[in-house]
DNA sequence: TAATGGATGTTCT
DNA sequence: GAACATCCATTAT
């Protein structure tokens, strides 16, 4: 199995997001492989996208977003869990995907070790769910993912529908439909409705 | 089955 | 001090 090389990554992060559909996310502990097809993604951009964390410009958090693409970008959210990005774009403009959801191909007695007694399809449903599984933390953010021995990603084509939507969980930037999912994959997250019922 | 809100810590205003 | 790229248990229908 081959890896996309560094120029997959060198390009908008809505085009990378989607091509990530269907490849595999691999995690190696102590030798051991943890993997799963990606397929649920979000992107992220720079001073265009009002729901990225590079908005404002470079932070100390958001830094590794703006350096060279395919290095991965560990934030902490919510003061409970920790997503796994993937960095896109050309060198020193800011992009990023997103990874919601693997469909588990590999290690999964770990997965379910790490995650607990929880339903299959849900064991690396969500950004947060995904990175407690393959136990990825701010310990890997900055992980050079196409040449990482402990982090990477697999060559693979997804030939189903694609879904699009606009992204989860943000406030702001709701005018792009940046969200990008198997269509009808069980292991792809619900996440919250994306027009929420409110009374006139 | 759908809606609500608490846990919890980092970042930015 | 407020907001946040979340998850899940609890409550209401």
């Amino acid at each position: 199995m081959s890896r996309p090389g560094r120029s997959f990554y060198e390009r908008r992060s809505p085009t990378v997001a989607r091509e990530l559909l269907g490849c595999r996310l691999v995690r190696v502990i102590d030798g051991g492989r943890l993997s799963g097809t990606v397929v649920e993604t979000e992107a992220y951009r720079g001073q265009w996208d009002p729901a990225s964390h590079a908005f404002r410009g470079r932070t100390e958090r958001n830094a590794v977003m703006f350096g060279q693409a395919g290095h991965a970008y560990v934030y902490f959210t919510m003061g409970m869990h920790h997503c796994l990005n993937i960095t896109t774009e050309q060198e020193g403009t800011a992009g990023a995907v997103l990874l919601r959801a693997l469909e588990p191909l590999e290690g999964l007695e770990s997965m379910k070790r790490n995650r607990g007694p929880v339903d299959l399809h849900k064991i690396a449903s969500g950004p947060g769910n995904l990175t407690k599984a393959l136990e990825v933390d701010g310990a890997l953010n900055g992980e050079d993912m196409v040449r990482s021995s402990e982090l990477f990603v697999e060559q693979g084509k997804y030939l189903g529908e694609v879904g699009v939507s606009t992204r989860v969980g943000v406030t702001a930037g709701k005018t792009f439909e940046w969200r990008f999912y198997a269509e009808g994959n069980p292991f792809v997250s619900k996440g919250k409705p994306a027009l929420p019922s409110k009374n006139p």
